[in-house]
DNA sequence: CACTTACGTAAGAAGGTGCTTACATGGTGG
DNA sequence: CCACCATGTAAGCACCTTCTTACGTAAGTG
């Protein structure tokens, strides 16, 4: 029984869409437990312990103060989560002369983000 | 049972340290599955199922060359993880000036311990 | 043609994950 | 002080993951 890496426990945490909607709320603000299980058709408990791998997954830190648990987000874990991926693209794109094909591609995929509108 | 959605996939993918050494592999040039499995301390099965589930979340494509399965990396998905948690990133960065709110926050402690008092 | 090589899939064991309900803890408020 | 509230932990269940060995198949090799 070995004690998983920081980066496996960061992914891991993120591969669960309730723990995705958890730190997409808590991008904006802080909340407790009870306003974040209200979002979620499952138990206060089970919201409980999807907060529990946020955390030791270093992506959530929990405040207590006194009856309430305040739940607001750690950015650095997230860091190092974008920084690996960005890694592996940046070597990606070095080793080709497809730069032009991938270069289309990304033009594609921001023209499509500015068209939805995903940015409040 | 549900499909999970690609992001999840992605991320459940790449929250394995022997698949994320796979990707690492893979970014500069393109292996076999023997190739790959010298690597790791499992049997060649292993790996090959460890490249079902990358194939499956879209970070790697398989080209079966007669006799040989040639594996590279797909960076759309890996593009999409990190255009995930780069949205993250930024809204969080945009929400206040860090260190001000930061401040304010264990500043006004009490004041805010109070106002939440009469939030259901 | 046999014979090996590279790969994939099947089945099963061992452990992990994600929920549930029940309960414990401790702050809050009449 | 006593009831209530928000929260966290425990136990148990169903399902999923990750490995193993055994086997199947098609392509290369003598």
């Amino acid at each position: 029984m070995v004690a998983p890496d920081r980066l496996s426990m960061a992914f891991a945490a993120l591969a669960d869409p309730t723990r995705r909607d958890i730190v997409t709320r808590l991008r904006t603000k802080s909340l407790t437990v009870g306003d974040l299980s209200e979002h979620y058709p499952m138990s206060r408990p089970a919201v409980s312990q999807h907060l529990n791998v946020l955390e030791k997954a270093g992506l959530v830190v929990r405040d207590r103060r006194g009856q309430w648990s305040d739940c607001s987000l750690a950015t650095a874990t997230l860091d190092e989560a974008a920084a690996w991926i960005e890694q592996q693209r940046a070597d990606w794109t070095e080793r080709f002369d497809l730069l032009d094909e991938h270069l289309r591609n990304r033009r594609t995929r921001e023209a499509d983000y500015q068209e939805r509108g995903d940015h409040p």
